[in-house]
DNA sequence: GTCTATAGATCGATAGAC
DNA sequence: GTCTATCGATCTATAGAC
């Protein structure tokens, strides 16, 4: 038995308190956000003191500031797809509209979408954060690739950019909304397969390059 | 000079009272959100003491509730010309398409969702009639104004449900996002315009029965 | 680093005078 | 009906012991 080992409090391996502290947080935040949250109910969580959390964040909203941005970086689905030359266009649509839908549709995303409204006026650089990680950053992809298919003679776009927002809004539709608004059961992998099928169905309708016409171009 | 007359602080017309709390705990409400506003801070708004607020509110949350679903009913637009048969359609998905967004652009709506988004855990009836008098209902009349454009022939749709959210879901698309999470200026007219315009040649692009094919159907 | 204990402020709601 | 004054709970943040 060394002299040292007389500590009643497990200090941990490396910086263990700090990492309870932000599971506890991130946990209480997403549940509950900001307001509802207390620094006694993410002590009492962690099972560390309310000092313990001051010994190691600043204050409450830079704990929630940080914590949360990396949540907003963490929610979205991979798009690497959307480098390639465009090939299959139905396909390709298809599996990201199947890939953003379901991502969109997780009970941790829909929760981080709810807190980033909420105090979006507060904490802007969190909204800065959720848009760039997400709706920014696909809709760049996917504009790039679009603009290919359109050098390609594979589709008729006069704006990428706005065809781009136009199909991920048809991703981001009603069962989106629902599930903000916490109306109904969880929306179901049937419907998230019919948004995703009639997404790219409606998009290729509006914008496909079939050597027939091309619909309001 | 009566005698009744010698109270120093005013009862007003009528209710006078109770319609300066209203007017002040909404204003509140939609600029703060709900925990972000207390008591108090109506009672100085609205000029009277927090005890008189208690007098005719039975407590925070009633108030909030009460006051919140009616401001939910009021940012929606007119949608009567969905009521007529079938004649222009893209004129009638234009006018819809510019109502809808102008109304979805509004500073107010745009709190109002930011707000309800925010409390629909907690306030379960809020999302409800904002969703029932809005996104609800008018895709509902827009699902029933599509059908019979279909039974005239005049559009090819297999799913006319999942056809009006789709093109409600084109109108509520990356200006409200930005909005929403106030990053960048308030849109401009010119941005809704091509929203709307785009919404309206894609829709019909992929679902006008031209004599044509009608792609994906 | 981590704890207990508490300061200092603010909150929702109420009692009692008028 | 409306007010002033206040209660009791809860919150963020810190002081001081170990």
């Amino acid at each position: 038995m060394e002299a040292a080992r007389k500590l009643d409090r497990e200090p941990g391996p490396r910086a263990l308190k700090p990492q309870q502290i932000r599971q506890a947080a991130v946990r209480l935040f997403i549940e509950q956000g900001y307001g509802a949250v207390s620094m006694d109910a993410i002590a009492r969580e962690a099972g560390v003191s309310k000092a313990t959390i001051y010994a190691h964040f600043p204050d409450k909203a830079e704990l929630f500031g940080a914590l949360m941005q990396e949540e907003c970086a963490r929610i979205w689905p991979d798009i690497a797809l959307l480098d390639a030359e465009p090939r299959d266009l139905r396909a390709t649509l298809l599996a990201l509209g199947r890939a953003y839908a379901t991502a969109l549709s997780q009970p941790r995303a829909i929760a981080v979408y709810r807190m980033v409204v909420a105090e979006a006026p507060r904490f802007p650089e969190l909204g800065r954060a959720f848009f760039e990680n997400g709706p920014k950053l696909i809709c760049d992809r996917l504009t790039g690739y679009l603009a290919r298919a359109v050098a390609q003679g594979r589709l008729g776009i006069a704006d990428p950019r706005l065809a781009a927002q136009q199909f991920l809004s048809l991703l981001r539709c009603e069962y989106h909304l629902r599930s903000v608004l916490q109306l109904g059961p969880a929306v179901d992998a049937a419907e998230l397969e019919a948004v995703a099928v009639g997404a790219a169905t409606a998009f290729l309708g509006a914008y496909a390059a079939t050597g027939a016409e091309r619909p309001g171009a």
